[in-house]
DNA sequence: CTAGGATCCTGTCAGC
DNA sequence: TGCTGACAGGATCCTA
């Protein structure tokens, strides 16, 4: 669930409440939530590569979490006064971001706890319904060396046009949908993000890679940034976005969906009904005039 | 090497 | 109501 401009919000979030604060403890309810030694340091930055969240603390030691498809990272701050920089994304004493549910908002730590950090001034709790996403402890040296991280590919705002058409010729067989979604070709694109930016690029997910044409490839490529930068300005998927004005619910997706989860609503540019499909075996949302198979 | 499908896990929802 | 299968904002592993 949480793509790039999510654990980005989540990044910026947690740096204002957690920088210089004291990891002291950590409880570890699901085991498989959590790899390596738990540690106990000041932290000093917090990074991120594609998806990937780092926090750094000074005792040499780093916190690689990956929050996969239902994680969320919840901060509770134990002091009201706390000054953030991210104003709207605060709500309370609580920052929270990640896969959208009521764990937001409610009671923790709850069923789907499954990591609590405690710092010296509030408490970090790592929800996550699926158990996919997990915290790794290791060397802030070797972070660049994790064979995850080091997979990798560009992110799109470091990638040429020329390099991603080379990169898409590599996998001309593969659907574009497929290739955009691997993060060894290019990183930061998920479910949500990838459909967001094929409507924008009028491309159909299910084209093979090597048909689209140079201008596709770079309006694509282009599409990906923007769609991208509009959710982190919007502040991702965070309780902010989550938990209206007015206290009700909403759908975060609101702030700057144009298809997805929008199937059987008009499409915003031809009013045409969207459709959702199964392309490389995900659902897939799109406007079927805007975005004719090739 | 690439391409496609199954798989990890819990929870919810549509359909019978 | 209760059951069943499909599916979910990710990535890896296995197979061809």
């Amino acid at each position: 669930m949480p793509e790039l401009p999510e654990v980005e919000t989540i990044r910026r979030g947690l740096k204002g409440f957690i920088t210089s604060k004291k990891l002291l403890n950590t409880e570890i309810l699901c085991a498989k939530s959590f790899q390596g030694t738990p540690t106990t340091g000041t932290v000093v930055n917090t990074r991120r590569f594609g998806k990937a969240l780092i926090i750094d603390l000074d005792n040499g030691q780093s916190l690689l979490i990956h929050l996969r498809m239902t994680g969320q990272l919840i901060y509770d701050n134990a002091t009201t006064t706390a000054t953030s920089a991210s104003g709207p994304l605060q709500s309370g004493n609580r920052f929270a971001a990640g896969h959208p549910s009521e764990n937001f908002v409610s009671a923790l730590p709850n069923k789907q706890t499954r990591v609590i950090m405690t710092f010296d001034g509030g408490t970090l709790y790592f929800n996550d319904q699926r158990k996919f996403g997990f915290i790794k402890v290791l060397p802030t040296a070797e972070v660049e060396n994790d064979a995850f991280i080091k997979k990798l590919a560009p992110e799109p705002w470091q990638m040429s046009t020329d390099d991603f058409c080379t990169r898409l010729e590599r996998h001309k067989n593969s659907l574009i949908k497929a290739t955009i979604l691997d993060q060894t070709i290019i990183c930061g694109l998920g479910n949500i993000y990838a459909d967001e930016a094929l409507f924008a690029a009028g491309i159909h997910p299910a084209t093979r890679s090597g048909h689209l044409s140079r201008e596709e490839a770079e309006r694509l490529l282009l599409s990906a940034r923007a769609v991208m930068e509009k959710s982190i300005a919007s502040g991702g998927s965070t309780m902010a976005t989550y938990v209206k004005a007015d206290g009700t619910r909403g759908d975060y997706l609101d702030k700057f969906a144009q298809v997805f989860h929008r199937e059987g609503q008009p499409c915003p540019r031809c009013g045409t009904k969207i459709v959702k499909i199964r392309v490389a075996g995900r659902g897939t949302h799109l406007c079927p005039k805007c975005q004719e198979v090739a």
